[in-house]
DNA sequence: GGCTATCTGCACAGTATGACTACGTTTGAT
DNA sequence: ATCAAACGTAGTCATACTGTGCAGATAGCC
């Protein structure tokens, strides 16, 4: 359930540099081929890495407009709206969260115009009571999980005496020159 | 800037199985291996593919919480808030929305307890005056791109005339069995 | 008609992949 | 102290994919 220094680097190195395989990654690495393929397997089969597919950026595909709205819900309507919602392509996510019943959507459409149209699409079932929009103008701070990555790793690397692999100097255990 | 027919087919192919190939690609596509690499190539000079990192699990990785904060920003504090914002590994995404200068973020926690603390390093910030979070019960729709890969693509089908890869029926242009 | 863009089919050398083995080290239990 | 399990290393093997380049065919456009 948690990684080590190794997974972390492991991971980051993947995000940062996709297209290198797995024997590419044993060099930079430093370690064996054979490790970094049991690495993967396991972060794989633990779910803590969910696949490699592609990042595919909604305002290359002509959805330049972000915005997220905040949905309160008739009581009892939510499994309704629910499936509602997921089959609306602009809906990128769906959350429901604390407060009453609420949910929060991240919507994007072709314009700020056309942004009218998606929301009246999704509010446009009577389960929804009421709804909230805020446009997105920047994003600072794009989806990341690197800096998650790697402060799960220093975490595990507390907990080192029980996992030399853990390995925090980044050189340990390479025993051969 | 949009994808025709073949593009949204290829990208929903990769989404659902990224292990592929470039030739196990175009053998499910029905076309040649080539056209396939240089589909690929365009989409990623395009920016539509920007990459294909892996999807890492928070929850696996120990983060099982997730909440959106509305914060609410003194005057001319936004960079500042930005930036402050960007050193914590928690903050996974962050945009700055319409309305009085807000921004929402959305953040990971190891535990309710935990996500405490993580606020309170958010928001122990002096340019914030306000914040408002909600955290998430469920997650409906997680994030998605598939269907509005292919709603692109049905679009620009309708311009299909000056196109002939954007073969809506999947067969028209593949001239020998 | 002639041009450009695109796709096909094919070839090549280089390289990565998955699977497997044998062996040394570390860890924790008996 | 001793043992077994788990892990990493180093190496091998056959298979398969990759990047690249080429000529030829097709479709749309001026």
């Amino acid at each position: 359930m948690s990684i080590d220094g190794l997974d972390g680097r492991l991971i980051v190195l993947l995000a940062r540099e996709p297209r290198i395989g797995v024997l590419e990654a044993s060099r930079r690495l430093g370690v064996a081929r054979g490790t970094v393929q049991a690495r993967l397997d396991r972060l794989q089969s633990n779910g803590v890495i969910r696949g490699f597919g592609p990042a595919v950026d909604p305002a290359a595909l002509g959805y330049p407009v972000t915005a997220f709205a905040t949905l309160e819900i008739k009581q009892g309507q939510g499994s309704d709206v629910r499936a509602h919602l997921a089959t609306v392509p602009e809906v990128l996510e769906l959350h429901t969260t604390t407060g009453q019943g609420d949910m929060l959507c991240r919507l994007v459409a072709r314009s700020n115009a056309d942004l009218q149209r998606v929301i009246d699409r999704v509010v446009g079932f009577e389960g929804i009571v009421r709804a909230a929009t805020a446009i997105v103008m920047e994003n600072p701070v794009p989806l990341r999980i690197i800096p998650l990555v790697e402060q799960a790793a220093e975490d595990s690397a507390g907990d080192a005496a029980r996992d030399s692999a853990g390995n925090p100097a980044g050189e340990g255990f390479v025993r051969k020159g």
